[in-house]
DNA sequence: GGCTATTTTAGACAGGTCGTCGAAAACTGA
DNA sequence: TCAGTTTTCGACGACCTGTCTAAAATAGCC
């Protein structure tokens, strides 16, 4: 109840806007009663963290059980993000926070470590699928990259691209007028940069991400998007001049 | 010099070790003379963005003038980039919090605005080489993509990456032993993805690195990597098979 | 019910920070 | 020397975090 209430506070006030005091009154609880919960401030919105985070993990894990080729479920990972980042947009607001003021002296260790355990357990869901690929020659590595190296780049183009589109740098008006498609297509070049097969051109991502989003998500995008699944997918072809 | 007290303060102890009564304590001026100079706490960080902001934008125009192919160029942009933050690590920290408490009421405007514009003016380094690729045809615009979004691709891979390295996740023990160099393929691999000639495997990115350290930043490389530009570059082969 | 022990809660308090403001000091120019 | 102007100063109010003791609520037992 104290992490709903905060979490309101953090989304309407911004972490500047988020006071102990102010929740110790909305929640009709005492300061010290609070401070019994939680060790200090970020500790707090690390907990908030975990929360996301394990929503994230959920999601995560939903998507690598999507039955296609590894390349499939890789776009289901990034399905999984993009309605993540959709449903719960403060959390990066949080992250940030946490990444800010962690090591933080004073935050618990217990909460600590539970939050690194879900990172680690979401890239380890991803890392597996990578490892999948490469067990069933659907990607090679060259260049002395290993498994988690893949992963990693993966992760930085999400991760900067949800940062620059959760900051208020105006994308469009820099000439990218959809973000969330950029970083689709960006993601696609990638994967055929690494040789992941099957190559972009060679299946119908559009089509795939359908039905990703029916088979795994169906609730979820009806949240983010409407009940009507209303984003039109803009992805060049619709139908494969290859099959 | 006011600035330089601050960066330093911000360096070595944290955001929250950043007070305006230390300050006005080390610089020997008192609180009413710093606030004159700077209308809140975050008007003096983004001044500090500002003064490593306008540095980058002289590394990115640096880079741009490499001679070589449109594609070497960038690779240009990505050594700049690479020197920018070995030698300005703590940007990324001003970046941060500029970013969450950015939009913030008092911030002075004028500053605001020229940061955004030194933003804009790097971005527009970029897309000029973007540009200037698909004019001579070693790039084609395809799935709707135009220069621009081009750009956010590679500036997602590159903030992510940088983010990621400068956070405390411990991505060695993530598997990632060496994130620059992770990013540095990465950024290759997205690059084939788009079909930017020549392919990676078609030219010497190692001495292509080299050249481009020796002949715009010898002495930022010096600084660096140490006089004896120390890094070793894996770059899978040295010698390509094909000229 | 009555009574004691334990847990939970409350909110005053100390320490620290941001940002303001009137007064003092320094400087300028004749 | 002196009036006008600019710069500087540091005390002050408002706020926030985190602590700590006293009071209230609860549980356990007869």
């Amino acid at each position: 109840m104290i992490l709903d209430i905060a979490r309101r506070m953090l989304v309407d006030h911004g972490y500047r806007g988020l006071s102990m005091d102010r929740i110790a009154d909305a929640t009709e609880y005492s300061k010290g009663t609070i401070y019994q919960h939680f060790t200090c401030k970020e500790d707090l919105v690390i907990a908030l963290s975990i929360q996301t985070m394990a929503k994230r993990e959920e999601f995560f894990k939903r998507a690598a059980q999507f039955q296609g080729r590894t390349r499939e479920r890789i776009v289901a990972i990034g399905v999984a993000e993009d309605l993540f980042v959709r449903l719960y947009p403060h959390h990066f607001r949080s992250e940030q926070i946490v990444r800010m003021s962690s090591l933080s002296e004073k935050t618990s260790p217990t909460r600590n470590d539970a939050l690194e355990a879900i990172e680690r357990r979401c890239l380890a869901t991803v890392a597996e699928i990578v490892g999948e690929a490469i067990a069933h020659g659907e990607v090679t590595l060259r260049d002395g990259m290993n498994a988690e190296d893949i992963c990693f780049t993966l992760w930085c183009m999400t991760l900067g691209a949800h940062t620059l589109m959760a900051s208020e740098i105006p994308l469009a008006k820099r000439g990218v007028r959809d973000a969330s498609k950029a970083l689709r297509f960006g993601t696609q070049y990638l994967l055929d940069g690494m040789g992941w097969q099957p190559a972009m051109h060679a299946f119908d991502i559009g089509a795939t991400v359908a039905r990703i989003r029916e088979e795994i998500f169906p609730e979820e995008t009806a949240l983010a998007f409407g009940p009507r699944n209303g984003e039109k997918l803009t992805n060049g072809r619709r139908h494969p001049s290859m099959s």
